[in-house]
This record gives C-alpha cells, structure tokens and sequence, in this order.
DNA sequence: TTGAGGTGTCAGCTTTGGCTGACAGGCAGC
DNA sequence: GCTGCCTGTCAGCCAAAGCTGACACCTCAA
C-alpha cells in the first residue's frame, strides 16, 4: 500500500488536488482531520459548524480528489457510522512541475449534447 | 530581491493560490510561460487558443495570486506591449502545511447587504 | 485615411459551485 | 412503541465562475 498521494501527480489529478484545496470549507477539513485524526461526519459537521449536506458534499471532492479517506464501520454499539481521515500528501508546486502535469491535461469534451446517438 | 512566493503562505494566500492553480486554462497559461519565458497576451491568446478577453480574466486571477507578474512596456516600434511572466514559486503541499496555513484563514463575510447602517 | 495589431472593458449569457431544508432508512436505548 | 443519532440523497435556490462578441482607444505602416 502506498498510503500517499504521489508527489508527481498527473495533470488531471493535480487538477482536481488543487481545485478541491482552493476553498475555505475544505482546505479546513482537511486541517482539521489532519490534526484531531480521523472523525465521523456528523462530528465533523459539528466542529466545523456546517450542515452535514453540505459537509457530505465536500468530502465528495475531497475523496475524489484522493485527499481523505472514508470508511464506513461498524462503532461498538453497532451503530453505522462513516469514519473520514486524511490520505497522505505531498506534492511541490512549483513552475517545473506544473509544466510537467500540464503535459498530461486531458481535455474531455464540454457535453456532447446527445451526439453519435 | 524576492523573486518568488514564500513556500509558507498566510492561508488566505494559499487558498487563492490554489483556486488560481485549479483551473485547466490558468494551469495551462503558467505551464506555457513557464516554459517558454515572457511573452505578451495577445501572442500567448493565440499559443493557447483562447480569446484575449477570457485569457485577460485568468491573468488576473493568476496576477491576484502572485503567480504571474505583468508589465506593460513600449515595444521597439513604439507600441504598448503587456508582457506576462511567471513569478517563480515553490509551495509544499502536505497536511501539515495545510494545518499551519488554515490557523490564518479570513473569513470575510458573505456580503453583508447594507447592514451596520 | 485606412488597416493591422496591440491594449483594455463592458453587457449578457450559460454553466458550475455552494448551500439549505426536507425526506427516508438503520440501529440502539428508554 | 417512540426518541435520538447516525447514515445517505434529493429538489431547489442563489451566487460566482467561465466564456463570447462587441466596443473604444492607441500607434505604426502603407
């Protein structure tokens, strides 16, 4: 198992690690996983002071971003609980290596209204 | 001289850095400048295909980041000339930094329509 | 004067993102 | 049973981002 994010990520990845970082809500989830550990949404919803809709949503990006972790476990009492933590990462920005993953930016079409039906 | 942005940005600093970076176009535009040097817009519009006025947005945005420097300068013909260039960087991404840059987040209000009369 | 090529900005559209309230289900414990 | 706390998702609203075409200005060269 690896258990991190690559440092040199491809265009894409690094597009979506970026984008899913350049905002307050999750920039501070992520700080506040990374330092209390991992915790479950709706304490999370709690500390951060938002609704857990719009927490759920966020962790969406942020997982498909690679950036956190969620897992779905069993607490002692039996209740279902969704258990979220940060994935490790490390990656150097710098104009080197945003050159390097522009290479690899795949353009996918806007939305191909129902074309090639 | 500093010639580049500090690897430890105020949090609000990193946050516009990485929304400017989260953008295919403006990732895009650093890449290009970054590897083939200075150039001016409406050359660069071209070299990326896309028109002046959307590439003149993302200039901002990757200006307001400290990404991008502009100058606009006489040409040897006599016309103005913007020249852009990229502002060398180098930020670690890691949770760590994201925990220390989180502690000096802003959070401007939201609009605050005409209150505090 | 006209044309080409540079600069900027504006109005207006479409799309995306952010956010909320309400709903439905599962599993304790009272 | 009912209550509480967890899970998820949906419709719908509103603000912001993205994008385009048109406009105005400047300077040089033909």
């Amino acid at each position: 198992m690896t258990g991190g994010t690559a440092p040199h990520p491809t265009g894409d990845e690094l597009l979506r690690i970026l984008a899913a970082l350049g905002n307050p809500h999750r920039l501070r989830i992520v700080a506040t996983l990374a330092e209390g550990g991992r915790d479950y949404v709706s304490s999370l919803a709690r500390r951060l002071g938002i609704g857990r809709p719009l927490l759920h949503m966020h962790l969406q990006r942020l997982e498909a971003a690679g950036l956190v972790t969620g897992s779905l476990e069993q607490a002692a009492d039996g209740k279902a609980v969704k258990y979220v933590e940060v994935t490790p990462f490390a990656i150097g920005l710098t104009p080197e290596a945003v050159v390097r993953a522009a290479a690899t930016i795949t353009q996918e079409e806007k939305h191909m209204k129902e074309s090639a039906k």
